[in-house]
DNA sequence: GACCCTTTGTGATGTGCGTCACAAGGGCTC
DNA sequence: GAGCCCTTGTGACGCACATCACAAAGGGTC
């Protein structure tokens, strides 16, 4: 009963222009004025990269700004005893590598395409002379770095005050599909192409841990797997549990 | 034998214009041209607290920017359960609440002044028109939150990563002492006014630890303690371990 | 269907550290 | 100095979880 599947299509996306996305009201540069957006569409060069392919690499010098057309990369620090922590999950619309351009240091973290994705780069100055060049611009990025702070900041806290393992695959569930979930008369069902060794990574633990949770809710009849669709049939347990990490 | 004192003086600080600060260059609103300073000034009301001092509550919404003038404060996150984690301590010359304020979110943690201090207060809307108004501005913001970002995933890969609480406590001690460190014959000094209790929550553990790990370096001649200074004696030893931690 | 590789399930084992508990050391006020 | 409170030092205990180890189940390709 796997949990997970091959993540995405597998064969190349379409290519498209990525900045007309209105659907991402987040998208960092989604509905600009127009001649910002054509400034922008000059600078970029967009490429298509297979699955797994590193676009820069934790600690070497910030070259410039990834925008993810299409497909999703992580975001994912290492440790020198080889264990890994994905940052976060980027989707397309958002941007890679935004906050080290910006504050001129080395690269945080490592970023890997984890499906055929198309990507947009910018160079570094070219980026900062167009984010000078009109103040929506850097208003924007503020916003879009504030939000990206926020996020940072919860995920620490959910490592670090988690009272335990299930708090945290349950808050990691949960936050999972409040962006992709779909309410259903089942329950709340999520597609989460995604292996336990993944989910491990995400939320500091090991694949083991993640597994014995996972298969002792199933037992228990608070999640059901078919697939790569995981449905939570009673979310409100899980939700109780999480309360008592993040209150809101 | 502590390792703490009175955190800083007791007495209420000097006040003084904390925008002259040209010693911080990583001061949100260092060497900002004159009018942009004027105006800034303009908005901006003043107060001094003592120690202890509520300055935002987690999960309210932001009013606004509040500006360390002088002393310090700490910025912190709470479990249900009652565990608080320290996220960072705020010093004089930077600012607190500014993400929050501009992603238009309540704030994520709560904020708290470590011992008297003078703060200053811009509330939301002045300061998003202020940051509207100049281009050089908003670069700064952009800068500042990029910053930050950066070391919010810091502390995420710290305490995530980290093998053990030896070197969760190591990489702690150590980044305090790059910040607020000197080298000395005898090793780096560093002052540090905090009990192991408010070590213990900066990274994510249990008091006991914090001591049973500080009382074992002591013991194996690694430190010294005496009054509100610790001495690294052989921060070789502790950087070897650190190295395992943080690459760089 | 046969083969292989990746992913998942689960037992056994060891241990780091959180928790409880209490003693001892400052530093404060009166 | 007496009394108090806050901080530090340390022992004992238990458990959650990492680690190791291996079996079972998919899913792919030929």
């Amino acid at each position: 009963m796997p949990i997970d599947g091959p993540r995405g299509p597998n064969s190349l996306p379409v290519i498209a222009s990525c900045f007309g996305c209105v659907s991402r009201e987040d998208g960092l540069f989604c509905q600009l004025p127009d001649p910002a957006l054509s400034t922008l569409n000059s600078l970029r060069q967009t490429s298509i990269f297979p699955k797994g392919v590193l676009l820069f690499v934790e600690g070497q010098p910030t070259r410039g700004l990834h925008i993810m057309c299409s497909g999703e990369a992580k975001l994912y620090v290492n440790s020198a005893e080889g264990q890994s922590l994905t940052l976060r999950v980027v989707e397309h619309g958002e941007v890679l590598g935004l906050s080290s351009l910006i504050a001129d240091v080395p690269s945080p973290a490592s970023a890997e395409t984890l499906c055929p994705s198309q990507v947009s780069f910018i160079p570094r100055l070219e980026f900062l002379q167009f984010m000078r060049s009109s103040p929506d611009v850097a208003m924007r990025v503020a916003k879009h770095l504030s939000t990206e702070l926020n996020k940072a900041w919860q995920q620490t806290r959910m490592v670090a005050l988690a009272p335990d393992t299930h708090a945290k695959l349950t808050t990691f569930l949960l936050e999972w599909a409040e962006k992709h979930g779909q309410s259903t008369p089942d329950g709340l069902r999520i597609t989460l192409y995604m292996t336990h060794e993944e989910i491990a990574r995400n939320i500091g633990t090991s694949r083991e841990s993640v597994s014995r949770i996972l298969s002792d809710w199933k037992h228990r009849g608070v999640i059901r797997v078919t697939g790569g669709t995981l449905t939570i049939i009673k979310p409100l347990e899980l939700q109780a549990t999480n309360a008592l990490l993040i209150p809101r």
